[in-house]
DNA sequence: CGCCAGGGACGAA
DNA sequence: TTCGTCCATGGC
């Protein structure tokens, strides 16, 4: 299936961080696990060549996950006006996209991140998909989705701790609970702000500020939140006059981006990991 | 306030 | 090869 291409760079959006479930394959076409499937993703000239073991909405599904219909150029736009760094560094985000996940996938997910870095949070999950999400075989290869509440909610510490998540074990096994609870929770915060959204998501223990701005910005698109990491704030410590202090970088992101500052602060982070070489991990 | 609590990848030595 | 560092959160 072909879809229209709208300038994305599938590499860095895929190898960025946020999301843990993606291959690169010898074609150069990447393979993602999405909630309800797999999905190769080829880039030609004129369109990127989709291809899943479930072809129903595929299209739809494709440019939901990719962002693809929001104006990024313009965005880019606002961003250069707002701050003197993007007019030197903007041409390095191009094609950057803010992905749309499965809400309740990024929410046990970013709860993981917490663990280590990006090689380290792909084995946890991964481990945790296998032993309980469903097997998908796509191209004569097996795939593990990504589990349903359901199949997970009364799963032990023990078992956790064996997907190598350390003592977030019990924070996981705690945010378990609180969807018991509320069972439509994750769905709730479709009709929160975003400052009410993570106050409630920050009320469950286990979840701070940083991977609460996760969960929404990959999981709900709330452009408005920022995750701050010790990669940006390396950024902003380097290249603004502002404290290296969480409070403080909030408050200048906020004031100098508004609306844009998840995107301005993804663009942050993916120009002060691009210092490095990137790694590929498969 | 400052430290500690898995643990496995990873960079430096 | 070995060894120190890291990662975000909550508890003390």
């Amino acid at each position: 299936m072909k879809i229209s291409k709208k300038d994305i760079n599938l590499y860095d959006t895929l190898f960025s961080g946020q999301c843990f479930r993606m291959t690169m394959e010898e074609d150069d076409s990447f393979t993602v696990i999405l909630s309800d499937r797999v999905v190769n993703i080829k880039e030609e000239k004129e369109y990127l060549e989709v291809d899943s073991n479930k072809l129903e909405d595929l299209d739809l599904v494709v440019n939901s996950y990719l962002d693809l219909e929001r104006d990024y150029d313009k965005i880019n736009k606002e961003l250069v006006s707002n701050c003197d760094i993007f007019k030197s560094n903007i041409n390095l985000c191009e094609g950057y996209k803010i992905l749309k996940q499965d809400k309740f996938e990024m929410f046990i997910t970013y709860i993981i991140s917490q663990n280590n870095r990006v090689s380290k949070i792909i084995n946890s999950v991964d481990k945790l998909c296998k032993a309980y999400g469903e097997k998908v075989v796509f191209r004569e290869k097996e795939y593990y989705l990504f589990p349903k509440f359901e199949n997970i909610q009364d799963i032990s510490l023990e078992e956790l701790r064996c997907f190598g998540v350390g003592f977030r074990d019990k924070y996981i096994k705690n945010a378990l609970d609180f969807l018991k609870k509320r069972k439509t929770f994750l769905d709730e915060i479709d009709f929160m702000n975003t400052k009410d959204a993570i106050k409630e998501l920050t009320s469950i223990k286990g979840i701070g500020i940083k991977v609460a701005s996760c969960i929404l910005l990959f999981g709900y698109s709330r452009f408005d939140t920022f995750p701050i990491d010790t990669w940006v704030k390396k950024f902003v410590s380097n290249n603004f006059n502002v404290k290296d202090n969480i409070n403080e970088i909030s408050r200048y992101m906020e004031k100098t981006f508004g609306e844009n500052s998840g995107i301005a602060i993804q663009y942050f982070y993916h120009i002060e990991r691009n210092k490095k070489e990137i790694k590929v991990y498969s």
